[in-house]
Parts: C-alpha cells; sequence; structure tokens
DNA sequence: CTGAAAGCGCTAACAA
DNA sequence: TTGTTAGCGCTTTCAG
C-alpha cells in the first residue's frame, strides 16, 4: 500500500527545493518552461493530488461552503440545493449538505462541524424562528459569513432570502373569497417555523381585509407532512359544520387531505374546495388538480448563492440585505366555483 | 475584527504549554481537574473552536465523506442522500454532497475536489457505465474506499449495492405478458446508464422467455425525464401500428408518456396499459394509478453507508461486496387488462 | 501530571 | 529563476 506523495517527493524527484514545485504546480511566475515542464511530469508519474488541508490551512480559506437544511428528502429542498450548488459551483466552491431534522440541538452539532471543518460561510434553512438565533449568533461570532434562506429569523442580522409566503397567502385565501367560499379553513404547520406563521399570518390578515371574522376552530394546527394532512382531514371529518374551503400550509398536506377526503365520498370542488401551497409536482397530476402557490426553490437557492458570493468578495456593506422571491398563484380545478 | 482563537491563546490565558491544553480539550488522561476545569473555562470565554484543518492534517483523517450523484433534484437521489446521511452521521462523518450531472468531466472535476480535501471515502453514482471506469481507479489508486452506489460499472472492483433492475424489468413484462397485451413496447433510457440497460435487458429477457419476437420499432430510445416521456409519446402518436403495452424505463417518463396520451383522448388502460420504473410518489396519485416497481431508496444509500463503514473500519476483505435491494412489483390500475 | 521538540503538507516573505 | 526560513494549528513522541 503506497503512501500518497506530497510536494516534498516530486522536489526529491526533481532535484529541486520544495518551493520551486509548489510554484510550479500554482502555475506561478518565475518558473523556468523546462523546469516547470519536468515538475508537471513527475506529478503526474507520481499520482500526485495536492492536499487541500495544508493549503486551506495556511491560506485559512477552504473554498467550502456548508449547507444546512431541515431534511434534504423534503419537496422543495432538493431543488433549492441545486439553485445553490450551481451557483456556488461555477465559482469553484464545495459544498458540505448537513440536515437538521427541525431539532435545534441537530442543528447547532451541524453548524459546530462546519466551523471546525472551517467553511467559508454558512447557507441555513433554521430550524426554528424562536431557537436558532442563538447557533446564528455563534456563527457571526467567528466572523463567518451566514445567509439564511427560506425562513426568517427575526432580530437576526444576517442577509436572508425568502419567498412571499404572508404575500402569498394572502393572495390564495383572497382568491378564495372572490370565489365566494364562506367558511374557509386554515391547516397551519407549526408556528416556530417561519414560513408557516407567514402563511397564516397571511390568512389571518386576508380574512381580517374582507371583514370576515375568523372562529378558532378556523384554523386547525397541524405540520407539514402527508400524513399531518391525513390526520387533520379525520378530524374535519367528524365536525358537523363543514367548511366549504380548505388551505392547507403546503401541498404535501392538501394531498393528504385530498385522499381522505375522497376516500370518504367528498367531492373537490362541489363539496369542499381544497389549496396548498408551494407548488409541487404531485399537485398537478391529481385527478383535481390543486390550487396552489408557486415558489422557484431553485431561485431561492440561487440567489442566497449570490448574497453569500457578495460577501466572500467582500463586495457588500455590513447592512444585511433581505431578498423575497415573488410566488405566484397557481388557479386549478380543486377551487372551481360551481 | 477579531481573530478566532487558537489553543495557543488558551495556552497563553492559563499559562500552560499548548500540549497540556490539546490534553484537555480531548479529555485525555492524565490532567489535573483542577487544569482542565481552568482550560474549559477559558475556551468558551474565547470562544475557542478547535481547527480541524489541523487536526485532520495531522491525523491524515477528516471524518468526511464525498457522494457524488447525477443530480440531487433528482426523484430519489435525495432520499438514498438521506439514507447515507442517517448511517454515516450517526457515526461521526460529514458529508460533501457533489453533482455530476451526467457528464463525466464533471464527475472527474468533482471527485479531484474530494480527494484533495482528503474525504475517507467517497461514495459515488457513476455518470456512465462505459466512461466513469477511469475515474474510479484514479480514486482506488490513491487508497481512497469508494462504494458505487445505483449503478454498477462493469470491471470495476469496488463495494456496490444495485437495486434488482433486471428482475424488476423481468417481472414487470412478465405481468403485462400475463395480462394478455400483445404488442408491448419498451420506452428505453440511455444505455450508458446501468439502471436503464439493466431494464432493457430485462425487458428482453422476459420476451425471450416467453417466446415473444421483439421488433426494433419496439424499443424506443429516449431519456429519464418527464419530457423525454412527452417526446417518446408524441413519436408513438404518430404510428399507424400502436401498442397496446407500454414499458417505461422510469416513472417520470411514464407520467410524461400518461399526459400526452391523455390529452390525446388515448384511454388508460383501455386502449393502452402503461408502466413506470421505481415508484415515485406522483405515480400513485394519478387519475390511473401507475403500475410500477418499487425500489428502496433509502436502504440502498444506507447499505452503501454501511459497506464504506466496514471499509472505513477495516473490517471487510479485499474482495468487493456486491450488494442488491430488492425491488417489488407494485400493480395498480394502468395495466389492468378489461 | 506537564512540557519541549518535531512534524503533518503546504505557502508567504525574503534572499540569493 | 530558485532556495531558505518560518509558520498555519494541531498531535505524537519523548522528557521532565
Amino acid at each position: 500500500m503506497k503512501k500518497r506523495s506530497s510536494i516534498k517527493d516530486i522536489a526529491r524527484d526533481c532535484e529541486l527545493s520544495v518551493m520551486t514545485v509548489s510554484r510550479a504546480l500554482r502555475n506561478a511566475y518565475g518558473i523556468h518552461p523546462k523546469t516547470r515542464e519536468k515538475i508537471l511530469e513527475s506529478a503526474k508519474r507520481l499520482d500526485y493530488i495536492p492536499n487541500r488541508l495544508a493549503t486551506n490551512l495556511v491560506l485559512k480559506k477552504t473554498d467550502t461552503v456548508g449547507i444546512v437544511v431541515p431534511d434534504i428528502a423534503r419537496s422543495f429542498f432538493p431543488v433549492l440545493f441545486r439553485g445553490l450548488e450551481m451557483v456556488l459551483n461555477e465559482r469553484g466552491y464545495h459544498l458540505f449538505l448537513c440536515c437538521s431534522y427541525d431539532q435545534v440541538q441537530k442543528e447547532e452539532e451541524q453548524v459546530m462541524a462546519l466551523l471546525e471543518r472551517r467553511v467559508d460561510g454558512i447557507i441555513l434553512a433554521p430550524a426554528s424562528t424562536s431557537h436558532s438565533k442563538k447557533i446564528i449568533d455563534s456563527i457571526q461570532n467567528q466572523n463567518c459569513p451566514v445567509v439564511l434562506v427560506d425562513r426568517l429569523v427575526p432580530g437576526v442580522e444576517a442577509d436572508t432570502v425568502t419567498a412571499t409566503d404572508f404575500e402569498g397567502a394572502i393572495e390564495i385565501t383572497n382568491h378564495l373569497i372572490q370565489q365566494g367560499f364562506q367558511n374557509i379553513v386554515h391547516i397551519a404547520g407549526s408556528q416556530d417555523i417561519w414560513t408557516a406563521s407567514e402563511r397564516l399570518r397571511g390568512f389571518t390578515e386576508a380574512m381580517r381585509a374582507a371583514n370576515r371574522e375568523i372562529q378558532p376552530e378556523q384554523i386547525i394546527p397541524a405540520g407539514f407532512t402527508f400524513e399531518d394532512g391525513e390526520a387533520a382531514a379525520r378530524e374535519l371529518l367528524k365536525r358537523k359544520n363543514r367548511p366549504d374551503a380548505i388551505f392547507c400550509v403546503n401541498d404535501p398536506v392538501a394531498i393528504g387531505v385530498y385522499k381522505i377526503l375522497r376516500e370518504n365520498g367528498v367531492v373537490i370542488p362541489d363539496d369542499v374546495a381544497l389549496t396548498g401551497f408551494s407548488a409541487i409536482a404531485e399537485s398537478e397530476l391529481l385527478e383535481v388538480p390543486l390550487t396552489t402557490v408557486q415558489q422557484n426553490a431553485q431561485d431561492l437557492g440561487a440567489e442566497a448563492a449570490k448574497l453569500l458570493l457578495a460577501r466572500l468578495d467582500g463586495l457588500t456593506s455590513d447592512q444585511p440585505i433581505i431578498r423575497q422571491i415573488p410566488t405566484q398563484l397557481v388557479v386549478r380545478a380543486s377551487t372551481r366555483k360551481k
């Protein structure tokens, strides 16, 4: 089992100093073409691959960025990651991908690991509105640039890219109101997650603006998954006073609701209208395609990456930059009024 | 802008040697409890975060694994990644995620970057059956453990985890034959990708075993995407002699076909039966749910991670280990014979 | 229980 | 154009 060769081995092989080899390999100025050629040949022959750990240690720069998301297997995050990856890789960065699985403690562990590995920057979709601030503070405390994506954390001074969740929720609620639905219910996500609380806020605001009073039972707390949607729908079916429209916090929840309602003979949209939020591919393929709000996950990622690059290049002022990626209402059959 | 503090700063702060601090921080033996306490307090006060670049350089171990997949935003790969992540992170590894976007050259660049960063191992879903061998050779040449996942590369001696694509394709083809379909067509993926060529091989083998001759026009070359499916369906619609069953290389292609056929008034399964392969969530939600072959992407990932861990722990012999994760035929309405 | 010296593989700064 | 010295932040080895 042969050892990996280092710059030193090449130096010995070529009877040159380590420094000359180092320069030649980085093709810096002031190397005789003949010498360079000899060195390159030797490097190839010895299967030399530079050790970036050493370089990074000296240069205090790793060309590495850490990404922390709740769960890469959750719709939306893979596409967001691709947006990040394309922009950052183009500029020579490589990415650590970490998942927090919605746990603040796990999030902190992952961030610590990134900091220990001296990433040049971190892009974070925070696990919690109320508890992630501490973690972000400790990143900034290490002078490590950080940009938040998808979810904002109040009180944190960091570049942030979100979708227009609030406005999107207003728009979709208004759509239901304009369609003439009377008893609109919102199946809400965890209020400790920015996107979910914004969507609820949008719902509330749109209802208020239309002089619709909201009864407590019109807001149903749930989670973000298909299964959460199923559970909420079962709960709804037990009610005597059923809504005529349901606005779900996201598409997976809406699809869970869809499935249970149809299994129980409820006709969409005739008996009840249904919407999701965030336009995953499935929602278009349902027998009754789902009205939803489209967010461009890839743009979100690309924009976050660009903000981070600007920081890394030292182009931006100290002021944090907040960007919003516009959402778009997509009306489909699930909210068609008879 | 304060500098990050190092072990040296703590040593100075505590009036101790660097060595003592290093030991205390790793809570090694032979440190006076009082001393340790003082050091820990100082570390906290100075916001010390160890520099793993330095540690890794000395120890020649980074607790880091590189993952290379064609495209993380492609159905299946996010779940596979989660399988990898859960197993590896549990054991203290952190992951680089790289995408090759099906380009061998890009794949090579990504692998080189991983090697330079001295990852402890690489898990790779190779971009090409014919061209990825060279890259894998260069990984192994650096004594870096590598395990292939999802796609096998003939002639490469490396641990490999795949799904039973060949057997699955036989099974689904047999299902179509048993249902009594006469003119079965296969929409095939790129033959330079292992999974696609295995599925075609399974199709061919099942037909051969049933004494069905295959005409050239029964195999339609295509890609892996929804759009490829749409294009193939348009081509099919032009034919005078239409098939009564279509086996698509994967679910996205099948859904593309589904959409175009329905838009053109073709009834599934009455006019033509349709199958996919690999069971993405959408396929179940279609108005006519899709018959397909289920693969457990998370298991694939977990198994690959375990093989890599075994190598890292030096538990396995030199013999490469090949594992197959069983697939499962899922019969739904899209292949129901009238 | 604590410390000094050497070195991991590389580069910056200065000399020759 | 090339080489020497020093050092990045840590750990191993050997002394005290």
